[in-house]
DNA sequence: AAGGCGGATTAACTCAAATCAGTGCGGACC
DNA sequence: GGTCCGCACTGATTTGAGTTAATCCGCCTT
């Protein structure tokens, strides 16, 4: 795999051998490069024939909004992720996407998507694979906020987000920069942000992680595993599936 | 579209429209037809090489365990669902799967699925959507569980599930069977038994459903849509994507 | 320099849901 | 016929997290 793709086409790469053509496809489906501001959304539930986007740049968030006004993150997306794949297979968006920071993303066509899939079959496993990595992340995000309390979800949504970036190297054992301010963190974990802080808190007092300033800092990186119960393979697979 | 067909291939069918010859390589793919008794898992986390199925006839449940012992349900299957498609794509299975009835089920294993891909790529489009649809459930279920209170998301969940089986004719807007516990229930909703058991009693107390015997009666349809903010329209789409 | 604003922080109070501790019932098994 | 056992059901009590209401700080705008 050459070392000039995407970290898309890398992410891909990773799980199906990709040929030098499969690899040209890929990089040809995002050709149309666009930037958007933080905070505009850029798309919204109930909008029709939306294109879906693979972001290179920045981090934005796909939430849902309930008619009392509370609103459920579902997932933070970081350089690499899809966004909105789901929309352009439904034709119609089921979640609102927000740019957290200024993010560049490749437009991606309902039509380039489901040609790429006819002409190089191997392409759609591929990202029948990304997709299904997405899922997983979102079950275990409801696991989370089904059974695990406050401090074991806060601990446990921070390390998981390590581990995403670290695999696009935005990230290592020690820490990462965070543009989450805590309202966002309380939408995404299912708490208040009054609550996010008393456990942010107590998470540094006890010596484990340190998020402030935009920054988070694993102090025990191990005993955070271990109070989080974290496990830390789940985001990785055994190599490519099809050679 | 031939009546003949397994509920499967009706469902994906709805989304892709499938020539003969792809009806046929899906027919192939569930041959080898398997009943699992109730109760007795039939996957479990961090196996390896787990076959997926296609559920025949019958209710599972898929779901999670922490170290506390806790019991998170991510979703129940229906007739027509995959049961494990993740296994499959990953190697390792990445939750458990429990019979809630006796079930049969077809077996499709990994090379069979990768094969079927690369002869006919629509097939993956059509399954690619199928677990998109999952995975919409998925999230509808996370925004449930994080912003949702206790009578809501009950409501919400009886609806949905009836919504399901509606479509694929196990309900009506009356009501359907259930086999699904209390306790089953609790473990799905991320509440305790205590507590679904009141809720439960709530919503018979104000005339909206009764859920009881096995038996969930819609005694006040709209009134429980309104109760849960149930978005009728969310399990449809809006005809085959791909002519 | 003055105000406005978003975000972090804290304390006091409230409340929804968990936990604990039972009762009752029907069905399976000996 | 008796005794488990799983499940539905209920009241009393506790607790984790939400709500309300402040203060503080840095940053932007005018």
């Amino acid at each position: 795999m050459a070392a000039n793709h995407s970290p898309f086409a890398k992410k891909l790469g990773a799980f199906v051998a990709l040929s030098g053509a499969e690899f040209e496809v890929l990089d040809r489906l995002h050709s149309r490069r666009k930037a958007f501001a933080p905070g505009r959304d850029i798309a919204h539930e109930g909008q029709k024939d939306q294109a879906a986007f693979i972001l290179a740049s920045g981090w934005a968030c796909s939430y849902k909004l309930l008619p009392s006004g509370a609103r459920q993150i579902v997932d933070f997306q970081i350089p690499g992720d899809f966004l909105g794949l789901r929309s352009v297979l439904f034709r119609t968006a089921d979640h609102n996407i927000e740019p957290i920071t200024r993010i560049e993303a490749s437009e991606v066509l309902a039509t380039d998507l489901l040609d790429a899939f006819t002409t190089t079959p191997r392409l759609a496993v591929a990202v029948l694979w990304a997709a299904s990595r997405d899922e997983a992340m979102v079950v275990e995000h409801l696991v989370g906020i089904g059974r695990r309390d406050a401090r074991e979800r806060t601990a446990h949504f921070l390390l998981e987000l390590g581990a995403r970036l670290k695999l696009v190297g935005l990230g290592t054992t020690a820490g990462y920069a965070c543009p989450l301010s805590q309202y966002r963190l309380a939408d995404a974990l299912g708490l208040s942000a009054v609550h996010v802080n008393r456990v942010l808190r107590e998470l540094r007092e006890m010596g484990l992680v340190t998020f402030q300033q935009g920054k988070v800092i694993f102090d025990d990186f191990e005993g955070l595993v271990k109070l989080a119960d974290f496990d830390k393979q789940y985001l990785d697979h055994d190599g490519p599936l099809l050679k």
